[in-house]
DNA sequence: GTTTTTCCATACGCTACCGTACGGTGATGA
DNA sequence: TCATCACCGTACGGTAGCGTATGGAAAAAC
């Protein structure tokens, strides 16, 4: 009965040893249902089946574990997304996918986001690098693809911008008000469509994309 | 020397009686700067000069005081920008000054925002359904404008959910990164009259906006 | 001016978590 | 084979906050 025969998961007898990086995956995982504040050693060490001697061995203290977690979410983070849309090569058709993968994945994790988890404890000293790192490269990635777009930079910067603070704040409604986003799939469809056209438009003159460009017609 | 005798402020020497309104005050106070976690029944006891005694003789606990803070900041803070914006006549000058007051606000207030700090603890019981009406509520207005612009209730709808994203989203990069915003004055204005204007750009036909209203055309 | 009610301070126990000390066990190389 | 080291369990002390009990002061009621 005792969780500790468990600790190895799939039947396992003997207790494995844990890693830091299992102690950071669980730190993770403890941090997309319950925040930061759920990083907490003990719970962890009970959920792993061990106890605090075994994690004060790998780490100095909690927040050790918590820099190392962020750290890894970053990592393996990043690569996502940017990597899955970069297959494509129109950059409309870019930015269109783009869109539409970021807000669909919002409406999907009801409450296992350890992105939500990080914004939500923005403040920490150990979790606000790591956003704002992270925040400033999909500006600025989406940002190129305004450039690719046909438009001058700082338009295409504006535009980038844009984009994702629509994704930001789709995912905060996502988790705080579900009720007021588009419900049937139609209806999302018909808004990443209209925020696509909407950021895609041309702007007056002084940003009109160079000539030769794409210029959403519809 | 003790701080007992600063409690009521500005030289009173007996020490006044707090009100549940004092208590929610400084929750709320509380609130902007440290986040839920920073409404605690001792520290906040402690600012005010009084002690646990008198914090249950007003509340039965900790919850009951987060409950009617919450509440009290829907309730004052709902009025706020929108009875202000309504003075203005002309629809599409009330979206311009809507966007421009709202995004402006999240960049004077580095970290004492009590929105932000509702969102951060969006899961709690007595946060989320606040949250999602003050949300509902935005989307609600801010699609009326939308249709006032002559857009059908769909597509106002749409661009409504939109701004508020564009919002949302804006107040968070603000809090985690804020370098990634646009910094001079001009770059700000640059940014709000680029939202303003996507947002009203003429739509695909089918949403085009009725004839006689306004088509921006800068 | 007394009695009642309102409000508050003090003191206490309880829980959850952090971090440390130290002893023990299993693997591993000499 | 045995000694070392990596790893972990147990036990302990410490802190911060919640909630309760109770007596007492201050204001209001009469």
């Amino acid at each position: 009965m005792s969780e500790r025969s468990a600790r190895g998961g799939a039947g396992k007898r003997t207790a494995p040893r844990l890693t830091a990086g299992d102690w950071t995956a669980a730190a993770l995982d403890a941090m997309a249902t319950g925040g930061l504040a759920a990083v907490a050693v003990e719970p962890l060490a009970a959920r792993l089946g061990a106890t605090k001697g075994s994690f004060y061995w790998h780490f100095a203290n909690r927040d050790a574990l918590i820099e190392a977690a962020v750290l890894r979410w970053e990592r393996e983070h990043t690569e996502g997304v940017i990597g899955l849309v970069d297959a494509e090569p129109d950059p409309l058709a870019r930015l269109r996918l783009l869109i539409s993968l970021v807000l669909g994945s919002t409406s999907l994790q009801p409450e296992g986001s350890i992105e939500l988890a990080m914004l939500a404890t923005a403040d920490h000293p150990h979790v606000a690098p790591v956003l704002a790192r992270v925040t400033e490269r999909r500006v600025a990635y989406t940002s190129g693809l305004f450039v690719a777009l046909g438009w001058p930079a700082d338009e295409a910067r504006r535009r980038g911008l844009m984009a994702v603070t629509a994704y930001l704040g789709y995912a905060q409604m996502a988790h705080v008000a579900p009720g007021s986003l588009p419900v049937t799939e139609a209806d999302r469809d018909a808004y990443v469509d209209r925020v696509v056209w909407l950021l895609t438009a041309a702007g007056p003159a002084a940003g009109r994309p160079a000539a030769g460009h794409h210029v959403p017609e519809v």
